[in-house]
DNA sequence: ATTAGTGGTGTTTTT
DNA sequence: CACCACTAAT
C-alpha cells in the first residue's frame, strides 16, 4: 500500500496528528514544524485509506497561496483530479457556494465582488448621495465599522447603538447593504456572511453540506475571525470532525478581526483533550529558535509551546545599527554581496520589513548595486487602474446594474460626460430607486452629454451582443479594443506599461480559460441535486466571464511579475508568513515602526507586533540579520527613532554586534520596555531634545521622548508618558523640561 | 467639460 | 511623500 509511503519520515506527533480518528482536534503547530505537511498528508491518508472520498472533505486556508500549495502537494501524492475538491480560501469557497445557490442566497446570478477599493468607493458615493458630512463620518471609518461587524456576524439590525454617532453609523451600514443589493455586488465579508446566513436559513442545503463534508480541515486557524468560526461550526454540525491546525504565536491578523480566542474556544467546544503540539522545528538553527522563543515569551496570553531543533546552534544572529536608513540599506547590500560570495543564491535571501513604504530605500540601494530583486506587495496586477478600467467594462457587460463599474468608465475615455450630467443621472437613479444604467437608459441627459451617454449604452449593449460565441480571451480583447481603452493609453506618453498590462490581461483570461476554472458553479448546483431554475437565456460564455471576474477580485494576482528566479525577495513580514529562506534581513527595527506606533494604543497591539516579530525571526534557516537606523525619512520628514524594544528581548549571548562601536550601545536589555539612550547623529544642534531623553510635563508628568520630528518652530516630539501614554507635542507650546 | 494646480491630510499589516 | 478633494483657468 502506498500509505506506508506517505507516512514515512513523520515524527511521532506528526504521525499521531495525521492518523487521528474521526474526531475534532487542534494541532498546535509551531513555525517550521511541518504544519502544511501534516495537513496535506492527513488529507491524502484519509482518501487513501478510504475513509473519505475527495468529494467528501473540505479544506480551507486563509490565503490563495496556501490553497495552491496544498493542492499541489495533494496531487503530487495522489493521482487524482483535484478540480472538483473543495479546497480553497474561506472567501473562495463561500463564493463557490453562493454561485451554486445564488437564488437561495437572494443574489443575482451575475453578482460582482467588491474589493477593498471598490467598497470604499461605494461608501464615498453613498455618503455623498445622503449628504453625510465626511468630516464627522470618514468613509474609512465607516468601512471599518461595516467590515468589523460583518466579520463578527452582525447585520446592521443586530448592532447595538451607544450614542447618536453610532446610531447613525448603523443606519449607514443598513443603507450600504441596501445599495449593494441594488447594485448586485458583495464585499469580501459579505461573501462569508451571506453563505453563513444561507446555511442557517436553508435546512436542506445545510444538511446536504453536512452530510457531504464529513471531514473539515482548517489551516492557519489562528487567523480565523468570529464569522469564519461560526461558519465552520455551522457546517460541522454535531457529527463532522474539524481538524484545525494553527499557531497562536503567529496570529497576526487581529486588525482584520482574527482572534486567537477562536483557538481557546475551539479547544473547549470541539477538541477537548485532543490537542497535539508539534514543537520540533525542521527549519532553523538553534540560535535563531532560541531568539524567537525568548522573544515570544514576553507575551502573556499564550497556549504555550516551545520550539526545539536538533540541527545545532548554528551562527549567532547579527545586529547592526546604522546612522540613517540609507546607511542601513547599504550595509544590507554589502552583506548580500558577501553572502553571495559564500554561495547563497539570491532567491534564498529575503529582506523583510514592517510596512511596504520601507522597501523604497532598499530597492534604491539594490538597484544601484545591480542586484536582482523582486518586491511583493504594493499594487497587485488586478488592482492597477488600467486593469480596473478594463474589468469595469467587463463587469458592465456581465451585470449592468453595477454602479461602481458604470461610474468608473462612463467617461473614460472621455465622452463628454461631466460631473453635472453624472449628478443628473444619480438624482434620477436615487429618486426611482434604480441603477445608473437604468436611469441612463430611460432618462438620458439632454444635449451633448446625452449623446455621450447614449453612445456609451450602445457600446456596452453592442459588446454584450458580440461577446456571444467568443472565447474568454477574445471577449477581453474585444472589450479593451472597442471601449477605446487601448487608444486612450496609446495616446498617453507614459501609457506603454499600461498597454502591456492590458495585453497581459488577455493572457490571464486565456490562462483562466485553459485551466477551466469556470462553470464549477453548475456542477456544484447539480451535485446538490437542486437544479437551479433555468436562468433566462443564461449564456455559458457569460458565466465564464463571470467566474473570471470573481477570480480577479478574490485573487488579486501576484504582486509583481514572477520572473525573478534568481532574485532577492523583498516583502512585508505579513506576506512572508509561511515562507522560509536561508538568510533573512529584518530591517527598520525601530520604535514606532516595528512595533508600529499605531499599534501602541490598541489593546494587545504590542503583543500582536511581537508575534509579527516572531514570524519574522522564524523565517530564517541559518542566518538572521536584525538592523535599525537612528534616522529615517518617513512621509517626507526625517524621524529620529530608538531601537525597537524587541531587540532588547533577544538574549545578548545569541547576537553578534556588527555596528561600529558608539558611546552607548543597546541599553536596557533585561526586561520591561527597553529605554535606549542614543546619541542621534544629525540631531539638529539647535534642539536640546533627544530621543530617549527623560522629560517632565506639567500635566502629563514624567515620560521619555520616543521621536523628534521637524525643527525650529514646527518641531514636535512624541513622548511616551508613564501615566498618560503616547502623546505628540509641539515643542513651541508644550512646557517640557528635561528630567 | 476638462485640465492643471493647490492645499490639506494621513499613513500598518490583507483575504 | 503621495493621494485626495476642491478651485481656477482653459
Amino acid at each position: 500500500m502506498i500509505s506506508s509511503n506517505i507516512l514515512a519520515g513523520l515524527n511521532p506527533q506528526q504521525l499521531q496528528a495525521v492518523t487521528l480518528p474521526h474526531q475534532s482536534a487542534l494541532i498546535l503547530a509551531g513555525a517550521g514544524s511541518g504544519k502544511t505537511r501534516v495537513l496535506t498528508t492527513r488529507i491524502v491518508w484519509l482518501i487513501q485509506t478510504g475513509q473519505v472520498s475527495p468529494h467528501g472533505l473540505l479544506a480551507v486556508t486563509f490565503t490563495n497561496k496556501a490553497a495552491r500549495e496544498m493542492l499541489t502537494r495533494i496531487s503530487a501524492m495522489l493521482p487524482i483530479n483535484t478540480r472538483g475538491m473543495w479546497v480553497g480560501t474561506f472567501h473562495g469557497l463561500c463564493n463557490r457556494m453562493l454561485r451554486a445557490h445564488y437564488r437561495d442566497a437572494r443574489l443575482p446570478q451575475t453578482f460582482q465582488i467588491l474589493d477593498t477599493q471598490d467598497q470604499l468607493a461605494l461608501i464615498k458615493r453613498l455618503l455623498k448621495s445622503l449628504n453625510v458630512d465626511e468630516e464627522r463620518y470618514p468613509p474609512r471609518d465607516l468601512q471599518y465599522f461595516i467590515s468589523g461587524h460583518k466579520e463578527a456576524g452582525r447585520r446592521a439590525a443586530a448592532v447595538e447603538a451607544y450614542d447618536e454617532h453610532s446610531k447613525r453609523l448603523i443606519e449607514l451600514y443598513a443603507q450600504y447593504d441596501q445599495q449593494c443589493n441594488r447594485e448586485g455586488v458583495v464585499d469580501f465579508a459579505e461573501l462569508l456572511l451571506r453563505s453563513f446566513e444561507l446555511l442557517t436559513r436553508n435546512e436542506i442545503l445545510r444538511e446536504h453540506y453536512r452530510r457531504r463534508f464529513s471531514h473539515i480541515l482548517v489551516d492557519e486557524f489562528q487567523d480565523t475571525n468570529r464569522l469564519q468560526y461560526l461558519w465552520l461550526k455551522l457546517l460541522a454540525g454535531p457529527d463532522n470532525a474539524i481538524f484545525a491546525v494553527g499557531d497562536d504565536d503567529q496570529s497576526i491578523y487581529a486588525f482584520r478581526g482574527a482572534s486567537s480566542q477562536n483557538m481557546f474556544e475551539f479547544e473547549r467546544e470541539f477538541a477537548q483533550g485532543r490537542v497535539i503540539k508539534l514543537e520540533q522545528n525542521y527549519r532553523s538553527h538553534g540560535n535563531i529558535l532560541d531568539a524567537a522563543n525568548a522573544l515570544i515569551d514576553h507575551n502573556q496570553r499564550r497556549l504555550g509551546k516551545d520550539l526545539w531543533t536538533d540541527a545545532g546552534e548554528g551562527e549567532p544572529l547579527r545586529a547592526y545599527e546604522a546612522p540613517t536608513d540609507v546607511d542601513e540599506a547599504s550595509f544590507i547590500v554589502q552583506e548580500v554581496r558577501s553572502l553571495r560570495g559564500e554561495g547563497t543564491r539570491l532567491s534564498d535571501i529575503a529582506m523583510l520589513y514592517r510596512s511596504n513604504a520601507q522597501s523604497r530605500v532598499l530597492e534604491h540601494a539594490l538597484f544601484n548595486a545591480g542586484l536582482a530583486y523582486r518586491v511583493y506587495g504594493g499594487l497587485r496586477f488586478f488592482e492597477r487602474q488600467e486593469i480596473k478600467h478594463a474589468l469595469a467594462y467587463l463587469r458592465l457587460v456581465a451585470s449592468p446594474y453595477d454602479d461602481g463599474a458604470f461610474l468608473r468608465v462612463v467617461n473614460l475615455p472621455a465622452r463628454g460626460i461631466g460631473t453635472r450630467s453624472i449628478e443628473q443621472l444619480q438624482d434620477v437613479a436615487r429618486q426611482r430607486g434604480v441603477s445608473l444604467w437604468q436611469a441612463a437608459c430611460s432618462n438620458p441627459p439632454t444635449g451633448k452629454a446625452g449623446q455621450g451617454v447614449t453612445a456609451f449604452i450602445q457600446l456596452i449593449d453592442g459588446l454584450r451582443q458580440d461577446c456571444f460565441g467568443l472565447s474568454l480571451p477574445e471577449m477581453v480583447e474585444l472589450v479593451i479594443d472597442r471601449s477605446g481603452l487601448k487608444r486612450y493609453y496609446e495616446s498617453d506618453r507614459d501609457g506603454q506599461d499600461r498597454i502591456e498590462n492590458l495585453n497581459e490581461l488577455v493572457n490571464a483570461a486565456a490562462g483562466f480559460d485553459a485551466e477551466g476554472g469556470a462553470s464549477i458553479a453548475e456542477e456544484d448546483a447539480a451535485a446538490v441535486g437542486l437544479p437551479q431554475e433555468a436562468a433566462p437565456a443564461a449564456d455559458p460564455r457569460l458565466a465564464l466571464l463571470n467566474s473570471f471576474l470573481a477570480h480577479a477580485a478574490l485573487e488579486a494576482g501576484e504582486h509583481q511579475a514572477a520572473d525573478g528566479a534568481q532574485a532577492l525577495q523583498l516583502m512585508t513580514v505579513h506576506s512572508a508568513k509561511g515562507l522560509e529562506f536561508d538568510a533573512v534581513f529584518v530591517s527598520g527595527l525601530e520604535e514606532g515602526l516595528f512595533p508600529h506606533e499605531n499599534s501602541l494604543n490598541q489593546a494587545d497591539g504590542v503583543e500582536e507586533e511581537r508575534r509579527l516579530m516572531y514570524v519574522a525571526l522564524t523565517r530564517a534557516r541559518r542566518r538572521l540579520y536584525l538592523s535599525h537606523a537612528q534616522t529615517r525619512m518617513l512621509h517626507g520628514q526625517t524621524r529620529y527613532n530608538i531601537a525597537s524594544r524587541f531587540l532588547g528581548e533577544i538574549p545578548e549571548r545569541l547576537v553578534r554586534q556588527l555596528s561600529p562601536p558608539r558611546v552607548q550601545g543597546w541599553a536596557g536589555r533585561s526586561g520591561g520596555p527597553a529605554v535606549h539612550t542614543i546619541t542621534a547623529f544629525g540631531t539638529p544642534s539647535s534642539s536640546p531634545w533627544r530621543v530617549g531623553q527623560d522629560v517632565l510635563h506639567p500635566k502629563f508628568g514624567p515620560g521619555v521622548i520616543v521621536s523628534v520630528q521637524g525643527r525650529g518652530s514646527d518641531a514636535r516630539v512624541m513622548v511616551n508618558f508613564r501615566q498618560a501614554g503616547m502623546k505628540e507635542l509641539a515643542l513651541e507650546y508644550a512646557k517640557l523640561t528635561a528630567a
